[in-house]
DNA sequence: ACAATGTCATAACATGGTTATCACATCGTT
DNA sequence: AACGATGTGATAACCATGTTATGACATTGT
């Protein structure tokens, strides 16, 4: 600490992330899926990944440090997911696809998705630059329907303003669906695909 | 305690709630509008209620009484708000300042909405009879469609499976700008309108 | 080789949920 | 009326967790 008057916060972007680092990062994201939110704890991290508690500190600054990589993480992860959908010549069913795959990684990786949009880890609020990663998630799925109104298979429109509307119907049922309000039996699959029809015709 | 073998758990419809009780909700809401969810200490919350701790657990049987209690005043509240827009002659439009009358909720109660929806206090889960409640509200919603559809201004359908695509379409644009994913100016009532307006076309 | 510096593990500290202890009031019984 | 049982509730202790301080150790530059 020879330059630093003020208290260095944890590195946003992590320049470069050595090994323990990359040690701890696996504990918690192993934590976080194996056993949910509330076994996110610096001593758990630590112990899991076989280093001394303060480890967590020196590197991430804390367990928010920790936490909002994980949250970075996740909405890579979800970008990758959509994008791993290859284009084909119909914009449309590629838009459904891209839906879908946004649902399966709900799904697969719901203490995740948890992180990225519950707030399930206390005082934990995303800087400025996560949400600005998280919204380059968004960024792609306008790029997407761009080209989809290039095509003039949609209407044309503003791409991140149609952006919006979509990703909010998906995690929409998505965010009901995990939080299983009322025991009543509803076909979420079929909610969800409901609702990705009728948005995706509405913009046609 | 004469007859319970087992640990009594918080009672959760409470039967009865007396004035003690009735203060530490009040002072628990009034702590989670002001100053967030992070300020539900069952400490801080007996003290605004000017009783001792142990009150939290005499009665609700430890914190997560008290927020189940506002877990389901929260759907009481919200269920109210949308029962609250009086029934026209027209049915769709109804069903459109139902879905204002949602939106309005979540900006007015941000807080409450986030203990609705996230799972912003540590280890709660809701009870099978809070999900029960909550879904009743869903059943609301589905009484409403379900007049709609008789009176022919929707398409027939299941009505709780259609209340629960428009309601997961609600949710999911006021979930979506209550995290502010993004620092990118989305015109989020303008999304929420439309939003609205192409679920209800897609219903007719 | 030695001192300065940085790193890291241990331990202390503060706060929060929960439980135990104990004083007091209340009520039934004699 | 007096006494004991019961139950209520406030204080304090307990455990876990995030965070910070302390001190030992390794590393590095001279």
């Amino acid at each position: 600490m020879t330059s630093a008057t003020t208290r260095p916060h944890y590195p946003a972007p992590m320049v470069q992330l050595d090994s323990v680092g990359s040690l701890l990062l696996e504990a918690a994201s192993d934590l976080l899926e194996d056993e949910g939110p509330g076994a996110l704890t610096v001593r758990r991290i630590a112990n899991a990944a076989g280093v001394s508690t303060m480890n967590v500190y020196s590197r991430f600054g804390g367990k928010d440090g920790v936490v909002e990589h994980l949250f970075i993480e996740g909405f890579q992860r979800l970008g990758q997911a959509m994008s791993s959908v290859v284009p084909t010549d119909d914009p449309i069913a590629d838009l459904a696809s891209c839906g879908m795959a946004y649902r399966q990684f709900a799904i697969d990786h719901p203490t995740l998705y948890s992180v990225m949009f519950d707030r399930v880890v206390p005082d934990y609020q995303p800087t400025d630059e996560a949400k600005l990663i998280a919204g380059s998630t968004l960024g792609l799925l306008a790029q997407r329907l761009e080209r989809a109104m290039t095509a003039g298979a949609l209407r044309p429109g503003d791409p991140l303003h149609t952006a919006a509307l979509v990703w909010a119907t998906c995690h929409g049922v998505v965010s009901l669906e995990q939080k299983a309000v009322g025991p009543m039996a509803i076909d979420w699959p079929e909610v969800y695909q409901q609702a990705l029809r009728m948005i995706i015709a509405g913009l046609k």
